[in-house]
DNA sequence: GTTGAGCGTT
């Protein structure tokens, strides 16, 4: 009980894989688990989230410890409905480090890593799996979602949002983990309520968002006048902004 | 509140 979605993989020895694709972003473990584990014995199932929304990517992994039973799983559940969507159940293809799988057993070690996973430590692992796997993907969100045509032109308008990614304020919303075990089942019931959607993040003073005011009549070199700054900020010292707001992270679901 | 090709966890 000591790694329970904190620490890696429990024991993939003699374990299966199975990739669950193509169900709905509100699909949890729990609900795939008396799904699969009707045809076979499940390790475990672990459902991949975004890191930054946290937001299931619409796969989930489960773990067998059979081999016939995760086929059996795979010609039965694939092409299940779940959640009011077809599922498509496979072998894993890939490993947790990229190792080859066959038929979601590991066959061959770290083929990427081969002779350099001594030099690298496993925490560097995980830095470079983020900007070469989550950031590359544009999330299919943003994709149809917002006309393309409009940046048929050049990169001229890429440089121009430079501004800070917004961050949702919501970052996990209260979904369990996707991490679920079967010695750690909980006749409690997930609660979804509760979870004090305190939004409003925005700040009484509201910076013009547009960053390039047409103020183009005006010389830069104008402000030789006694100009305010352009920082009001530190400013007036009356005025002190109250931006330092009570910095609460704490993790509700973190002991739970 | 939205989305939908794919391969994974501190």
């Amino acid at each position: 009980m000591s790694h329970f979605g904190r620490s890696g993989p429990p024991d993939i020895r003699d374990t299966y894989s199975l990739l669950v694709l193509n169900i709905t972003f509100r699909t949890s473990a729990d609900d795939l688990f008396p799904l699969f584990d009707k045809y076979g014995k499940v390790v475990d199932i672990f459902i991949p989230r975004d890191r930054r929304t946290g937001d299931s990517r619409g796969f989930a992994f489960v773990r067998y410890k059979y081999a016939d039973e995760a086929q059996k799983a795979v010609d039965k559940l694939d092409g299940r409905n779940v959640d009011g969507r077809d599922i498509m159940v496979q072998f894993a293809k890939y490993g947790p480090n990229a190792e080859k799988i066959h038929k979601g057993r590991i066959i061959e070690k770290n083929p990427k890593t081969r002779g350099r996973s001594r030099s690298r430590s496993p925490y560097s692992r995980y830095r470079d799996d983020y900007r070469d796997r989550d950031y590359r993907r544009s999330r299919s969100r943003s994709r149809d979602r917002y006309g393309r045509g409009r940046y048929r032109g050049r990169e001229r308008d890429s440089y121009h949002r430079s501004r800070s990614r917004s961050l949702s304020p919501d970052y996990y919303r209260g979904r369990g983990r996707s991490r679920y075990k079967v010695e750690r089942r909980r006749s409690r019931s997930r609660s979804y309520d509760s979870a004090s959607p305190q939004r409003g993040p925005s700040p009484r003073r509201s910076s013009s968002p547009r960053m390039t005011p047409p103020s183009r009549g005006h010389s830069p070199d104008r402000r030789k006048h006694d100009e305010r700054s352009p920082t009001p900020a530190s400013d007036s010292p009356r005025a002190r902004p109250v931006d330092s707001r009570s910095p609460s992270l704490h993790n509700s679901d973190a002991d739970d």
